[in-house]
DNA sequence: GCCATATACTTGACTAATCAACAATATATC
DNA sequence: GATATATTGTTGATTAGTCAAGTATATGGC
């Protein structure tokens, strides 16, 4: 007689097989250099329309805080791997860009990453993959 | 044109979900001065048929290490909610144990955090949480 | 224009975990 | 039975993040 509801079981079973893959795909992308939380920065900055991006709106999207992108950029910048770009309109504010250096990285590690992610979700079919993104899509 | 397969953006999206889904079971649990993890050490404490565990097996359990379980032990063996208990046949494992304490406030936060849980997971009909239950669980 | 409040980011202090190295004990081989 | 190897757990050093406080800039009401 298990002690949990549905709910209560899911959120422990999917905070647990996040910690795996985390971990899996952290241990590939380090050959590249790169944490999978700097990947998922990458990532964004990408997929930006504007290819650039404010801090805030990073740290959102990938589910850390600001300080922890001040954290994270700053040895990034460093290595050349981002840039800083001011704000015309808005001094406050201090965009990131991919440098071209950056997006080279990124290219390479990409290959790494989707053959990773590919390898940790085979045991799903096309369609529960879909099902699964879908659902849970819902609880964002 | 997003630069990502299906499985890439699986897993960063369920890294995102998982973060948010930890720091809102976290604040409401704190309530009971545990964080998540310790009451996911203590579910599985709960659920052993024996009542008793090796610390190596709850770290597998919870997705973290034995050193981050005998870090995560010590405050809660020293305020009485665990207990240690030798093994006979075995000098090396230290077995740990919910003591009553432990469990009467296990007992008050499973409370919370079946709440907490049901409503995190609002979104899903009962179906859908099934669903996505299941698909998730092929991925351990 | 000035002041109050809000927003963007950075920094210092802390925390929860990790890893690598270790001690203690167990097991398997000869 | 002694020796080599494997396993359980703990510890010191490190790391990736957090939060709270601070600085700089922006915005809205008077």
């Amino acid at each position: 007689m298990p002690s949990d509801s549905s709910e209560s079981a899911y959120i422990m079973q999917n905070s647990l097989i996040n910690t795996r893959l985390s971990k899996v795909v952290d241990n590939h992308l380090s050959i590249h250099g790169l944490s999978f939380t700097e990947y998922m920065i990458m990532t964004q900055l990408i997929d930006a329309p504007a290819k650039t991006m404010r801090r805030i709106e990073l740290a959102e999207s990938v589910g850390i805080t600001a300080s922890g992108v001040t954290r994270l950029l700053a040895p990034m910048e460093k290595i050349g791997l981002v840039q800083k770009e001011a704000n015309p309109r808005d001094a406050r504010v201090s965009l990131v860009k991919l440098s071209k250096a950056g997006e080279k990285l990124y290219k390479d590690a990409s290959k790494t990453y989707q053959e990773c992610a590919k390898s940790l979700l085979s045991p799903l079919s096309a369609n529960q993959l879909a099902s699964l993104t879908d659902l849970t899509g819902k609880l964002l």
